[in-house]
DNA sequence: ACTTATATGTTGCCATATAAACAATTGCGT
DNA sequence: ACGCAATTGTTTATATGGCAACATATAAGT
């Protein structure tokens, strides 16, 4: 007297599970930057800053956030208080700016990614690097199918 | 001229992608759920109600979703206001209360559940049951380790 | 050139989330 | 019985998230 009408199935588990390892992981990082007064959000724009010596536009920022344009404002705000970024005019279009790491932003996340590559690591336990590649594959194709399912909820756009 | 100091490595990259592909089914599932207008969230607590006939109390329910007390106030609420939980005073303890489904909450649940399961079965694609299993057992072991890390980050409680 | 469409960042509202503090209640130790 | 600790739900503050609307600025169409 537990289930009503669908059993559901290994990959329906195997869904559930996903989402509560990745909230897991999610909470772990959040005491993890805890350290550093970084929440994970704030972390990820300045891990994604790192490799852009020219900085990114707030717009472009949202889209390797896979986050909405409006939440940049505030991140890159507290941030950039805490000078660990900046805004830089974009001479060629007066609406946009591209945010820079600063020196101060640069030399902590420096001090920071070994810690985390270390962290990230352990969390896997004894899982060998090889069945790792794989898990990463099969994810992969899951990431490209909830992508399809939510950009048409009901056909929209004509 | 990319990297730092510590090679990223596979299970470093995994964690990465399980993130990502936790946040495209978040994503998906909040898109799916729009149409019986519905959050993740309020899904989640339905979902949790439908197997308990004499409900929870709001710390237990805070326990089974992993997430702090005073969320559960105006996630209560606001499923209350829809008339799809209602709170029943617990005579032992004038403190709590004990959250129920309704009749209508569980008649809605019921009519979403198939459609969810559907779709969570699909959007593993063409991966193999056996395969999701082992997916399930692998994080299974992630979601213990990240938890385990998350509860002591620095050493507290003497 | 002028109109229209599009892009950019911001602001507003609301839902969700953590964390701390609080009042009311209960439980425990003595 | 009494006092103190723990529990329960709420409130507050702040951060994050999606989404719509907005002003400004740029691009495109004619």
């Amino acid at each position: 007297m537990k289930q009503n009408s669908a059993p559901p199935g290994p990959r329906y588990q195997a869904l559930i599970q996903l989402l509560r390892t990745a909230e897991a992981l999610w909470n772990a990082s959040r005491a993890f930057f805890a350290r550093w007064e970084l929440s994970p959000s704030q972390f990820n724009l300045l891990n994604v800053l790192i490799d852009q010596p020219d900085g990114l536009t707030q717009t472009e920022l949202s889209r390797a956030l896979i986050t909405h344009r409006s939440n940049i404002t505030g991140l890159v705000d507290r941030l950039e208080q805490r000078r660990l970024v900046a805004r830089r005019d974009v001479d060629a279009d007066r609406r946009a700016y591209r945010v820079v790491l600063t020196a101060a932003g640069a030399a902590l996340l420096r001090q920071i990614l070994p810690h985390y590559h270390r962290a990230a690591e352990q969390a896997w336990g004894d899982i060998s690097g090889k069945r790792a590649a794989q898990i990463v594959a099969d994810l992969a194709t899951v990431t490209e199918t909830a992508a399809r399912l939510a950009e048409q909820p009901l056909a929209k756009k004509s």
